[in-house]
DNA sequence: AATACATTTCGAACATCATCGATATGATCT
DNA sequence: AGATCATATCGATGATGTTCGAAATGTATT
């Protein structure tokens, strides 16, 4: 295994490494796509926590974002998602 | 999902949440089992920090120990490495 | 353009983590 | 028991991560 593949894939892992983050990949990946206004409620914390975990799942590639209107969506990226189960193999 | 749960998957993500310890992991699944003796070279750290991220994996479960005479084995907990893939969907 | 609301960025406090040298513990052999 | 080698623990340091209040930016509506 080389050397890149394997810090790749731990950004991956630690994109994930996070209660927050795992409710908040949980809570879009079954909805579909969530509204970034439900979730300081839904994960009991601040907004600004929240924009926080959301920025590094996307900059982590397994978050899309979309402005619509005033709200912001997110989506899962099922490729990037497949990258990380491809890796446990 | 619970909160619980969400905490549970964090912390096995975290457990793979660093080069080193992927390629740790990487290892001892590709091998079968390896001997503790031959990672500090392989993943290129010293001896007390390979030890450190030994066990670590070992306390998430990833990992199961066993000494051996001189020397200490490791292999792959595939229940627990089940778990992650199950969570992934 | 002015207001209102949603979201991000900033700044700072606090906690956790990675790393390694030095030391301690555990295991084998003579 | 003493010597030797493998591994774990300790202590410390520098880096990184989480959290939130406050302020800045973006977006729509009137």
């Amino acid at each position: 295994m080389q050397d890149g593949e394997a810090e790749d894939l731990a950004l991956l892992f630690k994109a994930l490494a996070d209660p927050v983050r795992v409710k908040l990949l949980n809570l879009i990946a079954t909805a579909g796509e969530a509204c970034a206004c439900d979730f300081p409620a839904a994960v009991g914390k601040s907004q600004p926590t929240t924009s926080h975990h959301l920025s590094l799942l996307v900059k982590a590639g397994l978050l899309h974002r979309e402005q619509r209107g005033k709200w912001a969506w997110f989506w899962v990226d099922q490729d990037r998602l497949g990258a990380l189960r491809a890796a446990l193999d």
